[in-house]
DNA sequence: CTGAAAGCGCTTACAG
DNA sequence: CTGAAAGCGCTTACAG
């Protein structure tokens, strides 16, 4: 297959024959394995230099009998929230592009509401032969320590959907979440223009755990200051996340401010507070959220909610194996941070919305 | 390599193997060419079911000598615009990716404003060997006789941007039209609510010839439509594209309807309205237009303009190129057609965006 | 520190 | 209609 013209042979056998050793030896330095005189050694890397060797995947995998075994460690899909479920189908559509290749994925998950079931996971997780790890390191300080033992036993580690900087991993990709919380801010602004109170709120058991909802917020309020808006800002933390606890804390704050134009919820559990709205046939109120589950989709149908904050779930789970795959079995540098888009779905364009 | 448990053996060679034959009968039939007996030729199909076979990429791609030609035939990115900068983008990342694997991509353009261009270029493209075209069908009449040629010489074709549907094409990759104008409506009457009038703008040179400025124009109308909204629709058409001719025209409309709230640019062009809008000093008209262009992008970060709808056209080239590579090269079947997300970009996300 | 040889799972002339 | 053999560009024991 004769495809760069120019040089009859540039592959290893070409390197041997200029170099004068066997390709077994050119093998050595490009992997960079030790028993090579460094005078040999030298004379090889420049050769590949000059030719500019790029070496035949197709050919190495082929001839590889290396097997590479891939982890994830992610949240569990619960009745609560099928959100993980985005991620895990990007995980499995990378996995059967790559599985050929000699890759296996090993899958481990976690409970969202229990410490424990991450820690114990991650010792589970230890006991056998790792290459790589994609996680979603929602438990700080848990994080932190599985990911001590993993620079111990030098196993690189992706994070997806919340990032834990400085910490050494390959590199995180998901949303920045101050942006995202930004852009809430003007989608709420712009529905209700600058009359009126915005409500922002944090649903969620651990939410004194989950520093990515407070940055969210961040952003959100960062956007009315810089704007100089004037609209107030409620806020509410709801800590119960079951229907009747939401519904009774809004009931609340519905009555004690009758002037809220427009609600923000920091996460994928906007459904809720759809669902309140709807069964007390509150109409005069905006309503922006994330993420595309189902519940959402119908409330957003509804015109229920306005708008929904998508930052492609599936997308992060499918770049996170393709992050490990390419950095450890293609040998490529990939970036440090990967910024999903933050993705606007209204009712006029879901129906094309790629996860 | 071992990674498939189970079978010890499940290449051509346990196929030959159990079908009594050599490898080379066991190829022949794998794809389909003559020179099997009937009888050999079932038997081993039957094993290839029953092995659940799945041909090794790697090792077919690595041995063939076979030389894959792509053809291209996109519009030249002009002074006008350099919205084909994107796809052109996407094209070569594709073809970066895949080169290694013996594909050529001959690339060709034409001018937007000049059907004869466009058909020079198909007589020139035709004269070569070419495997798969991958295409912009802009001038329908010109690009009917240019694929019923593709047809009687049985060469695969892509449409991407926009479609001429029904026409045999390998698959249609880009925006669902009538939506994104439905979703440019929504957002005109979110900005306006229900007061005040909105401007629908058609700013080309080809605006009869260009089918799907008037589709999106469709589907802006209709989301009034449906929804019962009281806005009075203004319609313009641009045919002279410089700022001059613009801006002569805006300012008429504009002293003619004192009460246009939004206006809605069909294209990438709405930077002319915007430069306009400045230029004139009038802040109190809500703009929507099209693309991730530098010009239009400078407009949003100015508060001139509000939304850019945009359909990843980088991405529309990619995919464009990767549809023929999987149908052509890797034998899988590819979808009849791939409608692009209708993305909204803001000042607030622009930053993130990925084309 | 280095090399000869076999092999990865296919395809491709060539011979019969 | 069918098969034996070489080869694609690498990697991997194994021997020295």
């Amino acid at each position: 297959m004769k495809k760069d013209d120019g040089l009859e042979l540039s592959g290893v056998k070409e390197i041997a024959r200029r170099a004068n050793v066997s390709i077994a030896t050119v093998d050595r330095v490009i992997h960079n394995r030790s028993g090579v005189s460094n005078k040999t050694k030298n004379n090889i890397l420049a050769i590949i230099q000059e030719l500019d060797y790029q070496p035949n995947i197709l050919a190495r995998r082929l001839a590889s009998k290396k097997l590479f075994h891939f982890v994830i460690l992610i949240p569990a899909i619960s009745e609560e929230t099928e959100f993980w479920k985005a991620p895990l189908n990007g995980i499995e559509q990378a996995e059967s592009e790559i599985k050929q290749y000699g890759i296996k994925i090993e899958k481990y998950f976690f409970d969202q509401n229990d410490k424990r079931s991450f820690v114990s996971q991650t010792k589970k997780i230890l006991k056998n032969k790792v290459d790589g790890i994609l996680m979603a390191p929602s438990f700080i300080e848990e994080s932190l320590e599985f990911i001590k033992a993993c620079q111990d036993l030098k196993i690189p580690y992706v994070f997806i959907n919340s990032d834990i900087p400085s910490q050494d991993s390959l590199c995180y990709i998901g949303p920045e979440l101050f942006h995202s919380g930004y852009l809430g801010a003007r989608l709420a602004n712009f529905a209700i223009k600058d009359h009126g109170k915005v409500l922002i709120i944090n649903i969620s058991k651990e939410i004194d755990n989950y520093h990515h909802l407070l940055r969210k917020e961040e952003g959100f309020r960062a956007y009315f200051q810089d704007n100089n808006k004037k609209n107030e800002i409620i806020k509410a933390d709801i800590r119960q996340t079951d229907y009747n606890s939401v519904a009774s804390l809004l009931d609340e704050l519905l009555t004690t401010h009758s002037d809220i134009g427009a609600v923000f919820v920091t996460n994928s559990r906007v459904f809720s507070v759809a669902q309140f709205l709807e069964k007390s046939s509150i109409k005069n109120i905006r309503l922006i959220g994330y993420d595309f589950l189902q519940e959402n989709i119908e409330y957003l149908k509804n015109d229920v909610i306005d708008f929904l904050i998508c930052q492609k779930p599936q997308e992060q789970g499918y770049r996170g194996i393709m992050a490990l795959y390419q950095n450890l079995v293609l040998d490529v540098a990939v970036s440090k941070t990967y910024f999903m888009p933050i993705d606007i779905i209204t009712k006029e364009n879901y129906l094309f919305y790629r996860n």
